[in-house]
DNA sequence: ATATTTGCGTCAGCCATGTTGACGTATTTC
DNA sequence: GAAATACGTCAACATGGCTGACGCAAATAT
């Protein structure tokens, strides 16, 4: 009796830690293979454009924030002003977006799509908007705030608030 | 009153769009920036054994399925084979990945970790772990069923029963 | 039994996109 | 007027994808 209730004990820790594993490499690979079947679904759009994934993710986000500084995109992307003036240079070359200097600082480089950028962007976003908004169809709202709310964890707090603002008032 | 009702379907329609894209794009961003987070939790550790993001998921996959041949692999990662096995090439010179012949079907080459392979994936997954685990105790257990149905619902279906397999039984 | 297909490896070269380091210039702030 | 800031640029390099071509051993089909 002792030893079965110590053996119990036992294998009732091993078995919730064994869960809680379990539970966490399901969390890795699912957000790893849903993150890339996302991304995937604009390659083809981005190809017969002559762009990539670095110039997608720039478009987005200027997209998103118009009149947007180069270093608040920076800030976003996470990368340096190096790599992503490639991506700019390349994406001003094709017409898809420009330059304003800034008004309250003159230093400032204000990024905007051209008409032809925002369409672009529309037809790559349309490429994600299907599946995930079939996913959400699929999984309901209430699993869509519990999405919402374990990413929103998995992002170091000190970073919410620039993508809070970048959601704010949409 | 009729034009009451007319402009107020209208903004219904209009209200009722805008905020179906508004949530759309909030989650491509948190899948986004949740994603790269997690990813970038392992580069700290990664950097200190020479290793780059793609050891990492060759290591990941390995542990988390033993005995795999190499074409599930490179199903899993839908890389090239030729992209795989400059990877697989590190791992084995550094002694952290074997392959065995496989015993039904002799052309097939079983990948499994070394004792030095598991230790340093397993120091990997602690990197991974604690975000993760921190997502899900600040989002609860419902959210993260949520998050689960969502992510499983941007993988195309046909590819469902691969990811699956890899979490069956454990 | 031979022909074909499959699983895997390899050589060679290219591309996209990230990095570091150094330096320049206009503008703002102290 | 000096220092800090926002941005741009040149150069070199690393990582990790890709295509194409070829080879071999083992399994499978005819």
């Amino acid at each position: 009796m002792a030893d079965a209730n110590i053996l119990n004990a036992g294998n009732t820790a091993a078995s919730a830690q064994f869960l809680r594993e379990a539970e966490i490499r399901r969390g890795i690979e699912l957000l790893y293979f849903g993150y890339t079947n996302m991304v995937r679904g604009a390659d083809g759009l981005l190809d017969r454009h002559g762009l990539g994934r670095a110039h997608h993710r720039a478009l987005y986000f200027i997209a998103r924030r118009p009149a947007m500084p180069v270093g608040d995109l920076l800030a976003l992307l996470n990368i340096t002003k190096q790599s992503l003036s490639r991506v700019l240079a390349d994406l001003q070359t094709r017409g898809l977006v420009i330059q304003a200097v800034g008004q309250r600082d003159r230093r400032q480089r204000l990024l905007e799509l051209t008409p032809e950028g925002a369409a672009l962007e529309a037809a790559l976003f349309e490429e994600l908007r299907t599946g995930m908004a079939g996913a959400y169809a699929q999984a309901g709202q209430n699993a869509v705030t519990g999405f919402w709310a374990v990413l929103t964890g998995l992002i170091p707090a000190a970073d919410r608030p620039m993508i809070q603002e970048l959601q704010a008032g949409l």
